[in-house]
Order: C-alpha cells, then structure tokens, then sequence
RNA sequence: GGGCCAUUAGCUCAGUUGGUUAGAGCGCAGUCCUGAUAAGACUGAGGUCUGUGGUUCGAGACCACAAUGGCCCA
C-alpha cells in the first residue's frame, strides 16, 4: 500500500517534512560521499556580500548553481559545493558607518578602527545566518559546514601569498586612480554612492581656443600641417595662428589640462570666422559642430581634415603648473599635444575633449596610454592649490567664474553660457563630487592581456554571446587593476615601507613571513590579520636598518572573492592536492553584472598566477525585475520577500517558476502571481497525477515489486513508454549542456501529455473492476512514467521530486536508494521509441480536437453518442496511423465508428454535418441523433449525475450503493433498457423504481425537459 | 555619451537553417466535459511580430538606423 495522497496538497508544508528528512537522515551527507571514485564536478561558489538579508534574485542564482551539481551526482560524479562567504568591503562599513550616524573617515578613526571593525565583523556573522537559513530552505544543498569566509586569517594569509607572488613576478606597482572623491566628507565614493547621487545642475558652458604653437610642430602630420597654413621652411604660421577649439563644463580643470583629444575617424574643419576683435580668426573643430558650436553660416571651411591627421599638433599651454604638481615625474614635456582617441564623439561641444588626467577617468587612462603626465592643481578638499593666481586657495566651484574672467581678458574665452546636466553629488552630504586622481596600487593585467583573451577561448559561457559580447570586449579594453582601497574592514594590503627610504618596499606572503622579519614587533596577542593590529607590526628595514611600516591601504573586496579558487583551501599553507584536483572548475553561475565583478577576478588571477582560466562552464544570469518590469529597490517598495514565496507557494514552486519561465540569460519578471500561475500549471498537475495513480493502485493492490509489466501492451501504454524515454533523452542532454530552462520545459510538456492524454484516455481501465493484463499494463506504465519524472525531477524541484519517489519506490522496495537524489539519473531506452506511433498520437488528438470542435456547432455533447463521424486526413499512411488508434478517437469522441473520407474530398458541402477543419484535417459529425442512441444518451447522463451524487453523498470511490429511482416514461425506459450498464458504471448493487428509502442521499433532476428522482445509499 | 541584451495577443512566453493562414498558457466572454484534477475541451474577442529603411521570388527571423526598457560603463 502507498501512503494516501489526496488531491489537494500544502506544497510547503510537504517541503518542510522532505527538509526533516533530509536532515534526519543526512542526505546531502550521503550524496556527498556517494561517489567516492566516480569524476570530480567542482562547483565554486561565487561568495554574495553577506551585508543584508537574501533578497529574490539570490534565490535565482542560488537555484541555479544547485540544479548542475546535482544533476551531476545522479550521473555518477563526486560533487564538490563548498559554501563562501563575502564578508569584507565597503557595503558592510557603509551599513556599520549608518548604525553609527557617521559620514566621514575621520569619524571612524576617532571612533577606533578596532571597534569599527568589530562591528563589521558582527553585523556580517549576523546577516550569514539569515543567508543560511535561507539556502536550506529554498534546497540549495551546499557544504556550510564547512565554508570559506574572507575575514578568516587563513583566507587572508592565502591572499597575502598570492600578493607575494604577483609582486615577486613583478606584477605589483604604485600609480594612480581616478574615482568619484567627495571634497567634505574627503572620501572616495563607490559607484553604488555614486549612482544614488545623480542630479541635474546648471555649470557653465565654455569654448575655448588652444592656440597652436608657433615654433615648433615637427611632431605632427606633414601635408595636414601644410594645409593648415605651416611654412616648414620658415617655422611658422603663413595667416593667422590656428586655434583649436574645445568645449568643457568645468573650468577650474582647464589648470590640469595636458592634451586635447580628437576622434580619429571623424572629420574636422579648419573655419574661417569672424573674430569678437572684428578681424578674422581660424578655428579647428568638428565639422558636423560647425553650426552648434559658431552659430549658422558664420563660418568658411577652408579645410578639412580626419581627426588622426592632427594627432601630434603642438599647442600653447593655458595655464603654467608648478612643478610640484605634475605626477608622476615632475617634469612637463614642453608643449601640449593634440591626440587622438576613440571615446571622443562628435555628438556634442566642438569635438574637442580637453584632457586633464587628474580629474576623469578617460582622460586619466588616456594620459597613461599616451605616456602624458598628469597635472594636480587642486587638493583634496577641493581647493585650488597656490600658483600666484587670483583663485589661489578658492573651492574649484568658487574659481570657476574667475577662470573665466581671466580666460577671456586673454582672448582665449570664445563664448560661455550655462548648461543643466545630470552630475554626480555626494549622497550624504549633496556637495558636488570630484573625479579625483589618487594614488593606488595596480596589478598589471595588461601585461596578460593575451593570456586573458586566449584563456577566453577555453571557456563555455551561457549565453553564448557573452563570452566574445560582454567579456570579451571586457578583456579586449583591459586596464590594470586598482587593487587597494583606503578603507578599513577588507583584508590588509601586505606591503610594509621603510619610514626612512620610502623606496624601500617589503611584501610579506605569509604569517611565518612577517614573524620572521628582523626586529619583529607588535604580534603579541591573539594574532588578527585586520587593522589596526597589523598596522602596529613593525620590523627593521633590511636595507638600512629604517622602521618598516604597513601602507594603510586594504584591498579591494573584488580581490578576496576573485582569490577564492586557491583561498578557500587555505592554498598553498594546507590542502594542496585538494586544491589542484579542484582546479579549475567546471561550473560558476552568477548575474550579468559580474563580468566586471567576480567572473573578471578569477580569470585575472587565474591567469596571472596559472596561465589559464579557473572556471570551465559558466551560466550568466539576466536579472530579475518586478511585475512591471522595473528595477526591484527598497526605495520604490517593489521587492519581494523571498520568505513569503517559499511560505505561501513553496520553494519549489519558486525553483520551478525561476527555471522555466525564461532562459537563464534573459531579464525575468517577478511577482507571487507568476509563481501561482507556473505551480498551478505544473506542480498541482503532476500532484493530482500522482495523487489518481495512488488511489487507484491502493484500491488495486498493485504491487509494482510482485508483478510485471505485461510483454505486449497496448497502443496507449507503448505510445507513453515511448513519449517517455524520448523525454529522458531530451532532458539529459539539456542538462548536459547547461540547459535547465529547456529540460524543464520538456518536463513540463510531458506531464501535460501524461495527465490529459494518457490518464484521461486510461481513466476507464483503472476504474473497471477486476485485474487483467490491460490494467496491469496501465498500473506500470502510469508508475514508470510518475518513478521517472521524479528523478528527471529531482535536480530542479528536489521536494516533490522526493515525495513522490518516497512513496512510489521507497515505501515498496526497501532495498532502492534512500533517496531520489542518491539515484542514478534515468537512462533512454530508445528501443523502446517510436517516431510513427508518437505522430500518430498526436494525429488523434488533432482529430478529437477537431471531433469536439464539430460537435460543439452541431450542439451535440459529448455525453451523447454518435454512430460515426467522418475524417479527412492529409494522407492514406496518416489514415492508416490513425485507423490503428481508432479505439482512442472513437471513446474520446463517443461515437460508434469512424468513417474516412478521401483527403482531396471536400466534407464541407455534406449535407446533414457539422464540420470542423483545420490544417488539411477536417472531421464531420451528423446533426441527427439516431433513435437507438438516444436512451444511451440518457443513461450515460443519468450515470454522470449520479457520480457526482456518489460525491457529494461522500462515498468513497469503491463503496457499493443501492439507486432508487422515480422518473417519467422515456428516461424510465432507458434505464430499465440500460440497468446493467448503469450498475457497472455507478456501482450500484440494486437498481430499484421506487421512492426512496429513508437514509438516502435524494436529489431531482430534469434529464432532456423531463424529471428524475435519484436517491443513494451504501449497502452493508 | 559608449557597449551589451531585450522588444511577438491585456499578462508570461514559444517560434528550429528565411518558406502556406504567427502559436501556447494565464486572464476575459460564452458553451461543454469530469468519481484524479487547484484541472481539461470547444468557441469568441484580442497581433500593422516596437518603428523605418534594406537584402530576397519570399522576412517575426537576415542587415542598417531609430525608439523604449534593462544591465554594465562613462
């Protein structure tokens, strides 16, 4: 006997006793060791920040990096899911820094780093039980017990040696990095800030002429220099010197200005114009500007050049910097160049970008590229530094109009006006922010640029198109890596510095290392890699006997989580071999927003210290939105509880709604609604399957160990075998290649198949009273089929999957896996297919469909019986498959017999037919109801209505009943021309013309306009 | 401002290498079927396949540009 299952089902509550199980049990455990030789499958967990509580598009990720590890052990491999923990970064200090009120650095210093960072550390201990709560529930089986976690001393050590070993290689060097840098709070901002803080504002809008040099242009392109009026022999300008004309909204960064960029592949102009003097003036600019930037018609192009032509030109500094400000080598090539490079665009201002590497980013890595210096003429408060200028000292917002002032007493101004633009502001303090050149430490990745590319190659990405898309561009562009952070909670940057020669650099790879340095202090205590009890260890320089002292920096958390391959085995301290055998993976999954992120830091330090890449196959997610199709944010209100999901619909509604609904790549829409839709659609279906087989196989007995499937079975029970092995084919391979969304979208087509098609067209074999072979051959193919969709189940919708092999398998067969999830995956029979008998199928559900469809004009029910309908098919051979299913057609269209018409016949034009047609198949049925199939009509309707007495009475499917019943003289003769049929069919021991008796369930009906009294009643 | 992705019915999605009249589910209106069903069947309303050009005998699909949305960068 199966346990009863009613149709009606709680799928959380169900989850919940399944999770007992499995813990009760030891499941994971046992699946963990399962296949102890079988192949290694490593998975790496791509640690989340564990700095708030998992929201719903963790879930997603989260899903999907359990389905491939476990579809893998059912296929024999040895699986490998260490859980990871991200616990370092500015979020978790943000979070703490809010907790404390505070908005500036120095608060935190004041405050004390040791405490600061206690508090980071509690608050991520804190959210990490959240997270592993969470990840149980939804199924993810992951080792938690025994995770990675970045802020342990262990990680943090295997980080220091990988530091050592790019620095060792070379690899590591002091330079400098752009970021958003707020002047009052004198911090950094990440781009998350960043990107709180956008708004409109007004700023000037100013054009200014470069004047080109009047001495020397060697450098430059010969015939465009002759064009624009050089005399090569005399040295000079034949007409009036050329300008260039650029165009910026920040004024003060003109002090830093050391280039301007042109667009290579655009075309510029050499204009004649008018000058404010009344003279003329020559400008150079983009031609498609001409009119935006002079106004229209007040020019004359007297040449025109491609922008790469005028790469090299030499022009007259606008403002003369100090020494000291010039970084990295102090000393300023004496003229200025135009260059040329790909960002600029043409869409705006004159086609001129002035190029101040201190302040922006592009100009920045343009400056390194082009080996330009970097001019620093403002502090970090944002104060103009002194050199003997008006704005001496001034915020850059204050000396903007002086600048201007000065910039047009000395002709240079060419206009001004005012534009409203989108800028960055600080979030917390709404001054305008700064991008701001400051020093970092870099990791040369470009000197492995095409070891990246090519690792690229080795990689299978999902989608497709990210790997030459997204990540490839990526890697195409690469920059070195700004590695440091001038923060607090993160793992210490490893390299001391002598306070005597600053030149003098020591980076420690290791705890023994830094014991071992010469004069050691400051290890007393319980050793805690963070600050600022590393920042108090100091050691003798070895080069001159100076105080060696840690840089402050710490990394950027980007290089804890891309370290992760080699940290969470504490490599190379302990678990070397572990860590070889499990290099690299062969999967990772995370969002699309990771190829900049973790994707990136793993293949660059895999890359840096291996040569190759450290990850195999990797799913790139789409990200979730709401039922809108907007962003999910705490702001807008729109974020789902994934708690509540799991609590009202389960988790392996969630599981299967996020697996299915859209491919992994694409942007999903997400609201409970479309979790009720997909759980309805498929879980409540297969459930009410399983919940039919095990009603009737109980009320059977059937025994799946004590018989055997019949050896020849009918044409229903071979097409489903065979519809079945045809699925596990499909499904294998779909999860063979990273593929959950089409294996469950296969899955899901089946079981709509099995439940209203073969269960329907079988119903009457199981409920026929008695066994034979038939039944016996329904019984089995039903249980295969409900055994088989569990297993190819289990990797997407672990519960049910193992509710139903609980019950199915384990409850009559002992000896099976304790388990669904310690089975083997199910293997294709595809002897048992058969390509004709399956399109023949679907012919006779064309067919019926069609059969309904002429019924329904002919306003005849199904209830009804017909003597025959004619089909029209497109072939003979289609005849003929049909033909062999006509039992099928014949019972789903309650009629007598089928009747074909030739296919080139036209069943329209019939006289006396109802015809319904589509696709070349047409299906007619008489109008006229044929005497002798009237009263079968009648009893069929009288059957129907009192089985749905038999239901509301609240018998039980198998109770015997006694009928009474009352009826005028046509209803009354069917049923007495009838009686046996309806006995069987109801079950009824006696049918009885009488009133009835007292006790019994008494309902009237009107059956064709004429009135019947039922009653009902159990015997015994 | 740049790059990538998406856009097919009110909603969520299919649509194979270009080839008859573009499909499914949900929702809506109506009819039916049902002793497994939270289900199912049939009919109907609902589509300029985001738009504009182009390639082609033929485009939802291929190409270009644009719009909208999302993501990553500025």
């Amino acid at each position: 006997m199966f346990k009863p299952v009613g149709s009606k089902v709680s799928f959380p509550k169900v989850e919940e006793q399944v999770l007992d199980f499995w813990k009760n049990s030891a499941v994971f455990e046992k699946s963990a060791s399962l296949h102890r030789d079988g192949p290694l499958f490593t998975l790496y967990d791509g640690p989340p920040t564990v700095n708030g509580n998992p929201g719903i598009h963790h879930v997603l990720s989260r899903v999907y990096k359990d389905v491939i590890p476990r579809y893998k052990t059912m296929k024999g491999f040895r699986t490998f899911r260490k859980a990871g923990w991200d616990t370092h970064g500015l979020p978790v200090e943000l979070e703490i820094e809010k907790e404390l009120r505070f908005n500036s650095k120095a608060q935190i210093e004041q405050f004390g780093i040791d405490k600061f960072n206690a508090r980071c550390r509690e608050s991520v201990q804190r959210y990490l039980k959240r997270w592993e709560e969470l990840t149980g529930r939804i199924g993810f089986w992951l080792d938690m017990e025994h995770p990675y976690i970045t802020f342990t001393n262990d990680y943090v050590e295997s980080l220091w040696w990988i530091i050592k070993q790019l620095w060792d290689k070379g690899l590591v060097y002091q330079g400098h990095r752009v970021t958003p840098h707020c002047p009052r709070c004198g911090t950094s901002l990440s781009s998350h800030e960043v990107a709180q803080g956008y708004e409109d504002a007004e700023d000037p809008s100013i054009y200014i002429r470069f004047r080109l040099s009047g001495d020397d242009q060697n450098d430059a392109e010969g015939s465009a220099l002759q064009r624009l009026g050089w005399d090569a022999d005399k040295r000079g300008w034949t007409a009036e010197v050329p300008c260039v004309l650029a165009w910026t909204t920040t004024p003060w960064t003109l002090t830093g200005n050391i280039a301007l960029a042109i667009a290579p592949n655009e075309t510029y102009a050499l204009a004649q114009c008018r000058s404010q003097q009344g003279g003329t003036e020559r400008l150079i600019l983009a031609k498609a500007l001409l009119d935006q930037a002079l106004g229209p018609g007040n020019c004359e192009v007297l040449a025109e050049f491609k922008g790469r032509e005028l790469d090299g030109l030499h022009y007259e500094r606008l403002y003369e910097p100090k020494t000291a400000f010039v970084a990295p080598v102090g000393e300023l090539p004496a003229r200025s160049r135009v260059v040329a490079a790909d960002f600029v665009s043409v869409a705006d201002g004159t086609g001129v970008v002035h190029i101040a590497p201190a302040f922006g980013e592009e100009d920045f890595n343009l400056g390194k590229s082009r080996g330009l210096p970097m001019v620093q003429s403002v502090d970090l408060d944002g104060k103009m530094l002194p050199n003997g200028k008006p704005w001496d000292g001034l915020f850059i917002k204050k000396a903007d109009p002086m600048i201007m002032d000065d910039l047009e007493q000395r002709g240079i101004l060419h206009h001004r006006a005012t534009i409203v633009h989108t800028y960055p502001f600080c979030w917390r303090c709404s001054t305008p922010l700064l991008y701001y050149a400051k020093p970092s430490w870099y990791i040369k990745t470009t000197a492995m640029k095409d070891k990246l590319i090519a690792g690229n190659r080795d990689i299978n990405w999902y989608p497709e198109y990210i790997k030459e898309g997204r990540f490839g561009d990526w890697l195409a562009n690469n920059i070195d890596w700004a590695f440091s952070r001038e923060r607090y909670w993160g793992t210490p940057l490893p390299i001391w510095r002598c306070d005597r020669h600053p030149e003098h650099l020591e980076c420690l790879g290791s705890i023994e290392e830094m014991r071992g340095q010469p004069g050691v202090k400051g290890l007393a205590g319980t050793l805690d890699l963070h600050r600022p009890y590393v920042d108090g260890v100091t050691f003798d320089c070895r080069q001159c006997g100076g105080a060696m002292k840690r840089l402050p920096e710490v990394l950027d958390a980007w290089f804890d989580s891309g370290a992760m391959p080699l940290a969470q085995f504490h490599y190379p301290f302990e678990n070397r071999e572990e860590f070889h055998s499990h290099f690299p993976a062969d999967y990772i999954c995370e969002a699309i927003d990771q190829t900049r992120g973790w994707f990136y830091t793993l293949h660059a330090l895999s890359t840096l210290l291996f040569e190759k890449p450290c990850f195999k196959n990797v799913i790139c997610l789409g990200h979730i939105l709401d039922a809108k199709g907007e962003k999910m944010s705490k702001a807008k209100g729109n974020v789902v509880d994934p708690w509540k999901i799991v609590g009202n619909q389960g988790a392996d509604a969630l599981r299967w709604y996020m697996f299915t609904a859209t491919p992994p790549g694409n942007v999903k829409r997400f609201s409970a609604d479309l979790v009720s839709e997909s759980m309805r659609k498929f879980l409540s279906t297969l459930w009410n399957t399983y919940s039919f087989f095990v009603i009737y196989a109980n009320i059977d007995r059937f025994d799946p160990k004590a018989a055997r499937a019949p050896a020849s079975r009918p044409e229903l029970d071979r097409w489903i075998v065979s519809e079945l092995n045809q699925l596990i084919d499909q499904v294998d391979r779909a999860f063979d290649g990273y593929d959950p969304t089409e294996a469950g979208r296969r899955i899901e087509e089946f079981v709509d198949y099995l439940s209203n098609w073969y269960v329907r067209r079988s119903r009457r074999r199981f409920w026929k009273s008695g066994s034979d072979e038939d039944k016996l051959s329904a019984y089995f193919a039903l249980y295969d089929c409900l055994v088989t969709v569990s297993k190819l189940l289990a990797p997407l919708t672990p519960f049910i999957a193992e509710e139903l092999y609980q019950n199915l398998v384990r409850s009559v067969d002992p000896k099976a896996p304790e388990s669904v999830h310690l089975c083997h995956f199910p293997a294709a029979d595809l002897s048992l297919v058969d390509a004709s008998l399956s399109a023949d199928t679907r012919l006779a559900m064309k067919v019926s469909s069609l059969g309904r469809a002429a019924r329904s004009k002919a306003g005849i029910k199904v209830r009804q019986p017909l003597a025959s309908v004619v089909i029209k098919t497109r072939s003979k051979s289609e005849r003929q498959g049909l033909e062999s299913l006509a039992p099928q057609v014949l019972e789903e269209l309650n009629v007598k017999a089928l009747a074909f018409a030739e296919p080139e016949a036209d069943l329209a034009t019939q006289p006396g037919y109802c015809v319904a047609e589509e696709g070349g198949y047409a299906v007619a049925v008489p109008t006229a109801i044929p005497p002798e199939l009237v009263d079968e009509g009648i009893a069929r309707e009288i059957v129907h209505r009192l089985q749905t007495m038999r239901r509301s009475a609240g018998f039980e499917i198998a109770d015997y009943i006694i009928t009474y019943y009352q009826a005028e003289p046509p209803l009354q003769k069917a049923i007495e021309n009838l009686s046996a049929y309806i006995q069987q069919e109801t079950l009824s021991q006696q049918l009885i013309c009488s009133p009835p008796e007292e006790g019994c369930h008494t309902e009237s009906h009107r059956i064709d306009g004429r009135t019947i009294t039922l009653g009902v009643k159990k015997t015994g």
